[in-house]
DNA sequence: ATTGCAATCAAACGTTCGTTTGAATGCTAA
DNA sequence: TTAGCATTCAAACGAACGTTTGATTGCAAT
């Protein structure tokens, strides 16, 4: 083939530095509010490379996403492959499910260091994202998780009405999202908290696990008789 | 004065009409991905119209907010006035706090036909926005409800420390932000929920009531010692 | 009738946007 | 040494952006 192609990776490091700077601006200022030229001024390369290397504006979104998403999604997989795999024919608990589902995740945002904590404040923010490519591919990318994980949660709540489960999932991601994503932005509004970061992930657990067992609301009780 | 302005109320409803349209829009693409001729076009008034009425687009983004915002906060401190009164010198119940903080709200997602469910997308969009401007009023006009609500809470459940209230305050709006403004996006994730809308308050209730007053974590526990 | 002013309008302002172009650069393989 | 090709670069593209301008409209008070 062609001669720095030879592992498939060309360019010694502008790839990555336009997806480590193009990362950053948008948990920063979001996708419409970051420009080309402030993506490939901070990652010092010309205006050019970013129609090179990926073609697109929207492309190169889609692979900072992907470049990241991709790690976090074989991380819970695995974690919950091992998981089953301990339990055999058993369903798992509810804490367990949790933890192999936002354990990874709050790891990967802990991380300060490698991008980590700045992907999971875009991840957090994405998910309300407006712009319609970006939930058609955030969709797929998170299919098979979300479907492996549901299950085992249903498995691991046999009495709840699995609606009311997608549910608590769904209000467990938010309350996770805005953990990770939105910290400054409650700093403003209570007043700072000058707390220990590491206190996050068992706060959080903690928290979740409760409103994930909290009783059935009476409404819905009542209204569920033959489901399973 | 002058004439029209007999009642504060000049031109009978291309102000109106610019707002419904720019909170739809705003809610819809974002701040940054709505642009002035979305905005003129969908309120059938002319491009100039916003500039000349609000100022700017950052004032016009803050009057939208401004309108329904200052709706919610006066219903919310109304709740609590409330329920105070009714309970003289006793602290109240966590579920009254939660039922006033949320209630609101959650009411006015609900109206569909007079703009209130697009504002609390747009709400919910909002505490994830980059832009500056926004982080600045949002936290101006947010800052009496969250101070009286905090205390509130303390009050209430006096034997948990108060970093840790913060904390499941924050997780809890993640959770009713969410479950407010993603539902299509969470849709999307796990497939649809053909699901009675009437039915998400009392889910979000139990849920938050249950995470509220989960058992501290034990690393919160051990580190405590003399907090009041 | 006429004056005054709030409101609306078409048109243009200068700037910034994402993208494209075509030439320069530098390394690799022949 | 030379040919070939991936990469970088300065420059420019047309389009869309938020905002401003100056004329026009239409009603209310004189």
């Amino acid at each position: 083939m062609s001669q720095a192609a030879a592992d498939n990776r060309n360019s010694p490091d502008t790839r990555e530095r336009i997806l480590d700077a193009a990362e950053w601006l948008f948990a920063e200022h979001g996708f419409d509010g970051t420009s080309m030229r402030q993506i490939t001024s901070q990652a010092s390369v010309n205006l050019a490379a970013v129609n090179y290397h990926f073609g697109s504006k929207e492309a190169l979104f889609h692979e900072v996403f992907h470049r990241r998403l991709n790690q976090l999604n074989l991380l819970r997989l695995q974690e919950l492959d091992k998981l089953e795999q301990e339990a055999g024919e058993a369903p798992l608990k509810p804490s367990q499910v949790l933890e192999g589902f936002f354990g990874p995740a709050l790891e990967m945002a802990a991380d300060t260091t490698h991008g980590g904590h700045t992907f999971m404040r875009l991840l957090g923010r994405t998910y309300t994202e407006p712009a319609e490519f970006v939930r058609k591919f955030m969709a797929e990318e998170y299919a098979e998780v979300m479907e492996r994980y549901t299950v085992a949660l249903y498995r691991s709540l046999p009495d709840v009405p699995r609606a009311e489960i997608v549910w608590r999932l769904h209000f467990m991601m938010g309350a996770v999202s805005y953990a990770i994503s939105g910290i400054d932005a409650l700093a403003l509004v209570t007043g700072r908290f000058d707390d220990d970061p590491a206190l996050l992930k068992p706060r959080l657990t903690s928290f979740l696990l409760g409103g994930l067992r909290a009783p059935l609301p009476e409404q819905v009780t009542n209204a569920v008789k033959g489901e399973k």
